[in-house]
DNA sequence: CTAAAGATGTCCT
DNA sequence: GGACATCTTTAGA
């Protein structure tokens, strides 16, 4: 188990939400570890993605996915919710991968804290749940992925997961069509489960 | 300045 | 299957 050096990001976004498929996000809050495996990513471009935040070109907002290959993209949507997502090809092209699902693998009692009355199968099935169940807000927007201590990723030296799937993408209105969400077949961490 | 929509989750019927 | 919470960002006047 290593840390995922900037190198991996800096690719093709599709090609790195499947890759992250089976890595590890790791999360240390107050001397805590927190683990999780990814089992669901969806990828978003720039320009030429409608439902792309980087769509319609660099704002406030949105710039940081022209940035550095590895930043933290954290923003809220509805007014409730954190979606984290990881800045993906060179810098200066825009990309980014979204984590939508992992499967609680240490730490589960600090999710469990983090999200009261909430069910152990739901904790982190969803890109809103991981968020809190992780403790993962604004504040983490912009972190260096490749190099916090706080919030990172791992990838095992075992091969790639082979039960992988494909799908459109959720909760957009446009581009649903192309198939830019990824999946692990049968993952109950897998949202909408 | 104002307004509308949003990469969702939960609870209710 | 549907309502609704809740607030930031962005586009347009």
């Amino acid at each position: 188990m290593k840390r995922i050096k900037r190198d991996f990001f800096t690719r093709d976004t599709a090609e790195v939400a499947k890759a992250l498929l089976g890595s590890y996000l790791l999360r240390e809050i107050d001397g805590e570890l927190l683990r999780g495996k990814i089992v669901e990513t969806e990828a978003y471009y720039g320009r030429k993605d409608p439902p792309s935040h980087a769509s319609s070109g660099r704002t406030k907002r949105s710039k940081i996915m022209w940035r550095k290959p590895g930043l933290a993209y954290v923003y809220l949507v509805y007014g409730i919710h954190y979606m984290f997502n990881v800045v993906c090809e060179p810098e200066g092209e825009a990309g980014a991968v979204l984590i939508r699902g992992v499967e609680p693998r240490e730490g589960i009692g600090r999710m469990s804290r983090n999200r009261e009355g909430i069910r152990q199968e739901h904790l982190t099935d969803g890109p809103g749940k991981l968020t809190e169940a992780f403790g993962i807000s604004r504040e983490e927007n912009r972190l260096d992925l490749t190099e916090s201590d706080e919030l990172w990723l791992e990838e095992t030296k075992t091969g790639k997961p082979r039960k992988m799937q494909s799908s459109g993408r959720i909760g957009i209105s446009e581009g649903k069509e192309k198939q830019l969400r990824f999946f692990l077949a049968d993952n109950p961490c897998v949202s909408g489960g």
